[in-house]
RNA sequence: GGCGACGUACCCAAGUGGUUAAGGGAGAGGUCUGCAAAACCUUUAUUCGGCGGUUCGAAUCCGCCCGUCGCCUCCA
């Protein structure tokens, strides 16, 4: 049974879908006016241990991530970059599922896209209107918060007993009151525009999610997902919309998945420290490094981003690809044995213990902690000659299970793919004929050679494995 | 001002009332190895931000204090 902090209510909930064996989830996407960055990227991962869990508990999961791309801020850069907005917004839709794919994200069951669903935003405005929630000013229409009794009750927000911002005060809009917010708004000139009941406008940005959520997954699904600061307004908007829209309730669980912070700080381009994908990798081109760091904190606790941690998360990666390398290329050679390592009974034993942890509110940590001691007695065993061709094989299915959630392994599978080059192969082969005739000097000046080449040589029992170096 | 999260070793981090405080990284020593690397073994917190309290018993519950961070109308 997966258990959930569920924030709405504010507490541990045992999950089980509304339709038995089959989770809808929908999980707010990027707004396509930039180059997501590390921190967005740890939400997304997040979401896509969530879904891989759920799969891996035989559950068939619908996955829905909205694209926003008609906004404020894509609007305004599309017009700084001097583009059409369509054309801008691509530009960073396709960075954004290269990014993802960069990370092993699996891909959502569907990505619908704001600019494609505005018709059935006009529907649900339409709905809202027709039970009395909305009301129109200037041609922008706005949902009236006190029409809407359980507004608050997702994030606990008092709006009477809250500080006015700037934001509020300077809004130019006519509202009734400042509250309220728009789920339409009227046209701007030179602005991109669609027809409406209320004349040429656009969406408002809570909408969408209401909309398209409940056109893919129904009016009433099970978990909705987004970072800690869509809680208010983003979701809290959404359920006042959605509910308001259909007079029942709109999703079941609500989980947010807490920010990431660079050297303690928050990631902000003014400290300097605000960093995408490409940035990290560029210093450390290690994508598998970055998805296991990711998940190596639990999702509601804030992710302190740093060097080091990488460069930790690096090594504890690679520990696991020696060992499946091990029982994959030396495995078989091991024949059988008279009292081989019990290799079944504690694959079994480790899968529950890895699997019983994510149930608990998805405690990847944890779960990396009964992985690694495994791989220990593994390789124990492996090197003690007591682990047999058949638990060698049992043990490495039990890592690929593993990994059908953790997603890290097909980085190595990837690296180990490419095929190395034929000059280099020779040179391995020299060596090892070097080290066959006892001539040392020679064939340790190839292996510091092919250092130098960022390609390290391992002398195992079995044969020699080759590796690209870890990047600096 | 309102609401919320958090502070565990050199670093990351699990654990939220009860045996010796997971796990990973880094460091130190060792086994193995021609030498390395890898793997394996040993080792590094009498203590969980501080001070009080509750309890037979607290990192875990309560209070105060210190510190960090987030949200408060289109930020993941």
């Amino acid at each position: 049974m997966v258990k959930l902090q569920n924030t709405l209510g504010r507490r541990l909930v045992d999950f089980a879908p509304l339709e038995p064996g089959h989770v809808r989830l929908y999980t707010c996407g990027p707004t396509v006016y930039n180059v997501v960055h590390i921190g967005n990227l740890r939400t997304f991962v997040f979401e896509d241990v969530l879904r891989r869990h759920f799969r891996a508990g035989g559950h068939r999961v619908t996955q829905v991530m909205n694209l926003t791309d008609v906004d404020d801020k894509t609007i305004r850069g599309a017009q700084e970059a001097g583009l059409p907005l369509a054309d801008f917004t691509a530009k960073y839709s396709d960075a954004f599922f290269r990014d993802i794919r960069r990370l092993n994200v699996q891909p959502a069951e569907g990505y619908p896209r704001a600019t494609e669903h505005v018709p059935e935003m006009i529907d649900l405005i339409r709905r809202l209107d027709a039970r009395g929630h909305t009301y129109e000013s200037d041609g922008s229409v706005y949902f009236r918060i006190s029409t809407f009794p359980g507004y608050g009750k997702l994030s606990g927000i008092d709006l009477d007993r809250t500080r006015r911002s700037e934001r509020v005060a300077d809004d130019e809009y006519e509202k009734e009151d400042v509250r309220d917010f728009a789920v339409w708004k009227a046209a701007k000139p030179g602005e991109p525009s669609w027809p409406s009941p209320w004349g040429e406008g656009r969406p408002g940005w809570h909408i969408e999610c209401s909309a398209m959520s409940m056109k893919y997954l129904g009016e009433h699904f099970d978990i909705h997902t987004g970072a800690v600061d869509n809680v208010f307004p983003h979701h809290e908007n959404e359920i006042a919309q959605s509910e308001g829209a259909t007079g029942h309730p709109f999703v079941e669980v609500w989980l947010h998945a807490e920010h990431l912070i660079v050297d303690g700080e928050k990631m902000a381009k003014s400290k300097g420290n605000f960093y995408t994908l490409d940035d990290v990798l560029a210093r450390r081109d290690d994508p598998a490094a970055v998805r296991y760091l990711l998940l190596s904190v639990p999702y509601r606790k804030k992710l302190n981003f740093t060097w080091e941690a990488l460069a930790g998360a690096a090594v504890a990666v690679d520990h696991i690809f020696t060992t499946w390398d091990r029982l994959t290329d030396f495995g078989a050679a091991l024949g059988s044995k008279p009292s081989p390592f019990p290799a079944e009974e504690r694959s079994e034993e480790f899968l529950r213990a890895f699997s019983s942890a994510l149930d608990d509110d998805l405690n990847t940590p944890q779960a990396l902690g009964a992985l690694f001691p495994f791989l220990t007695e593994i390789n124990k065993a492996f090197d003690e000659r007591t682990l047999d061709a058949k638990g060698a094989e049992i043990a490495r299915l039990a890592i690929e299970t593993a990994d059908k959630v953790l997603g890290v392994i097909p980085f190595h599978v990837e690296m180990r793919a490419e095929p190395l080059p034929a000059e280099i192969e020779a040179q391995i082969a020299a060596r090892n004929a070097a080290r066959k005739r006892r001539d040392f000097a020679e064939s340790d000046r190839i292996r510091d050679e092919l250092a130098a080449r960022g390609i390290v040589l391992e002398d195992l029992p079995g044969g020699t494995r080759w590796k690209k170096a870890a990047p600096v």
